[in-house]
DNA sequence: TGTACATCAGTGAACGCGCGTTCACTGATGTAC
DNA sequence: TGTACATCAGTGAACGCGCGTTCACTGATGTAC
């Protein structure tokens, strides 16, 4: 304390008091983000982030129009998060066996890196899967993940390499997704919000793998 | 205006501002369900209902310790209501055909059933589902519907039957609520809240036959 | 059957809080000549 | 390179609102003798 004039106001390195002209966007998003991940959608308070951001409690909305509009913008990161997450553990499948097997292994991982993200992240999985508003289309068709494809589409791409190894027929492809991703997305907020929420972490794995064997089956 | 006196106070027939030792607790029940039906649980606020039942704000504080209480014994008539439908709906399946095609059409029923309630009353859908509170418990464990059984449980019994008609190998019977249960209900909230939120009437119903014949077939 | 009294189920006022949003403003930044 | 000016991105104060909950209260109901 009373160091020399001007350190209320230096934006070189250390940013005490800065975004003058600066990245406050981005700033806003990234604490919107922390607030996300440990209260949901309903966390994302506009004078919090404020305070968090250590600015004003109104400065936000030079960047954007209401509150709906900045939580559907961290929302998309939410997704951007999610399908990150998916194409890693996907990506992680070691190419041993042959192409059958590494399919269907590929889209287990799928299925396991959604469920992954939703319990070790709920925060951020409720806000990605948040109330409608007016902003809310954005949130899914905004190009995300390292392939620019949503946690839906890295889904599809799944199946289609099923299709191509000669492990699900190709009439079955149709409409394929919507089954796969409803049992999972399912068994995902059951285990958050419903009554399998007391289900024990061994129990869990062990549901997930019976959960995607059937769904395997019936595909 | 300018009646005799008395008029205020008559909780004969005609309740105007009644409920003196009278069913204050039902009537805040019953408006409950109403503001949940329209608005999802965030809709069931202590003043409102006030205001709903013709009672000061803070008179329901002698029927519940606070809000969370009022809000976990709603979401148990929500509950109820749900199995209801369910039992009503697999009730109505015409007994036609063998023991296995009954069965089946049985299951499915109650599939069909689950997705209606969803889709027909959304407010009393995610009120069923909120999040946790230190009441939650009490909405899964109480008794309801007219067989006294939860959605969960009246799922369960389909399975069984199934087991029963030789249409399930009973080694796949455990935990087989688990998957029918996620799939269903995934399709559900992601059609109310997700992505498929636009999907038109017909195509939600298609999705919903090929759903149920892919975790049919899985099983 | 009548009376004294405890209990019960309401009321009105108030507390303390937090929120989203708007407004007029100001100082810093960037731009044209 | 220097100056005049427009724009941009912040600030502080205020508006208007609604909420959950507590408190001391009062009048109606039920109960014991």
């Amino acid at each position: 304390m009373s160091m020399g004039v001007g350190d209320e106001d230096r934006s070189e390195s250390g940013d005490v008091r800065a975004y003058h002209h600066g990245q406050l966007h981005d700033a806003l998003l990234e604490a919107g983000l922390d607030l996300a991940r440990q209260g949901g959608p309903d966390a994302l308070v506009v004078r919090e982030l404020s305070r968090r951001v250590g600015v004003s409690h109104n400065a936000a909305y030079r960047h954007f129009p209401d509150r709906d509009a900045l939580l559907a913008a961290v929302a998309a990161r939410c997704m951007a998060l999610f399908a990150v997450l998916i194409e890693r553990r996907v990506g992680a499948v070691p190419p041993d066996g042959d192409q059958v097997a590494l399919a269907m292994a590929r889209l287990r991982a799928c299925g396991q890196a959604y469920l992954e993200f939703a319990l070790t992240e709920p925060g951020l999985f409720h806000t990605a899967f948040s109330p409608p508003t007016p902003y809310t289309e954005q949130i899914w068709h905004t190009g995300v993940g390292e392939s620019g494809l949503t946690p839906y589409e890295l889904l599809g791409v799944r199946l289609d390499e099923l299709v191509a190894v000669g492990a699900l027929p190709a009439e079955r492809r149709p409409g394929a997704e919507l089954s796969a991703w409803s049992a999972v997305h399912g068994y995902a907020t059951l285990l958050l919000d419903g009554p399998l929420r007391g289900m024990s972490p061994d129990d869990r794995t062990r549901g997930m793998d019976q959960l995607l064997a059937t769904v395997h089956r019936g595909l």
